[in-house]
DNA sequence: GAATGTGAATTTATTCACAGCA
DNA sequence: TGCTGTGAATAAATTCACATTC
């Protein structure tokens, strides 16, 4: 990004341009031209001087008086994701959470490469993944060398919870420099490496503790 | 909870309960019967402060000069997030992602009882879910009734972007009071009901921002 | 002595409110 | 006039630091 320092940029902010994104998209799709930060704010029900001061961290996207263009947007909340490139990314653990991980769309649609998946069950490595004849399931004992040899960026994990640490440990010697895991356990991150947790249990122990609350 | 304003609970304390109970959990399991906040801090990578504090919010649950009870703990954050009793959870959607919730484990085991599952289509209805024999994929034409009758409290849905907003309306007026949406949109949530997000491509969306940062 | 529980200090995030520009 | 962009004000969350208790 042209002169933007990204550590400048709150924590916060960036789930949130991943939110402004998918709607924008949408308004570009529904062929809406103008967007103002008001509208967009009312649509995902949050507070317009939020979402003006979130882009404010990566320039000035709008025009005063009128507002924003929404194609304009897409395109810059996009480079501010570093979506405007292509990463690497494979699956580890082909069970079923895996398996749907590997058919979700809107995957490919935003950058994001699926090279491999592996698992260490004989009875899946070979299956298919994707469409591509090199789709197909490999042994986890290949994993550190395929991702040195295709620049892996980023890994998901769906393995057990007793295998979890070690595989992020092995990703982050072969490079891979952000995991997404979804085993129930918070991993150890690797000195570098980005690790992101996806934890099921703990969405449904927040709703519980505010369905609880209204019961009071 | 006994005298206990959940409204004076910061709403990131919550997704912390979860964390610390999981932790707490595998400290029990492994015979471990007293851990200092400064311990937990480290194991999870938080300030033992924060900890101390998140637990303020409830009670006093520690010994000063010794630490906590690692049963205790277990049950007063149980407690705490309202899973000392059951909720009853359907998911909306038989697809992949679905079916893989339905067999997520560490599901049962924290009091969440799924007793439906729901979709659209012929080709997956009466299908197995699970063990029982009313274990079987119903029609989404029986959802409203089932909720109702069946006093549904959460739900899960993963059905296609275009008919989440649908699904959690009729849910809404089926009494669901708490809805897991892994639909890749924000929906608008019902009066009175309580929608969470689970979006995997805001999270892989994030860890592209942060990777891109690293490069410059 | 050791570790909790908690006010006070600090840091971070949100919202207000308005100057500045189309 | 209308809406952006942004300092200033407010609110929320985190961390410090220490009095308190075992």
């Amino acid at each position: 990004m042209r002169g933007v320092d990204k550590n400048d940029v709150p924590s916060v902010t960036v789930p949130r341009l991943a939110l402004y994104l998918r709607k924008l998209r949408e308004l570009r799709a529904r062929g809406v031209e103008r967007v103002s930060s008001k509208d967009l704010a009312e649509m995902i029900d949050l507070n317009a001087a939020q979402i003006r001061k979130d882009f404010s961290y990566f320039g000035e996207f709008g025009t005063r008086g009128v507002g924003y263009e929404v194609p304009v947007l897409v395109d810059e909340i996009t480079r501010c994701l570093g979506l405007d490139h292509t990463w690497n990314v494979v699956i580890v653990g082909a069970g079923l959470l895996g398996t749907a991980l590997a058919r979700y769309r809107g995957f490919t649609e935003q950058g994001f490469r699926l090279v491999g998946m592996f698992d260490s069950s004989a009875s899946v490595i070979g299956a298919r993944f994707g469409t591509g004849e090199d789709s197909r399931v490999r042994s986890v004992h290949e994993l550190d060398e395929f991702c040195r040899r295709e620049r892996v960026d980023i890994a998901m994990i769906t393995v057990p919870a007793g295998e979890a640490e070690n595989t992020v440990r092995r990703l982050g010697a072969a490079g891979v420099k952000a995991i997404l895991n979804f085993a129930p356990l918070k991993v150890h991150a690797p000195e570098g490496v980005l690790v992101r947790q996806v934890d099921l249990s703990s969405e449904l122990m927040s709703l519980s503790f505010y369905l609880d609350k209204e019961q009071e």
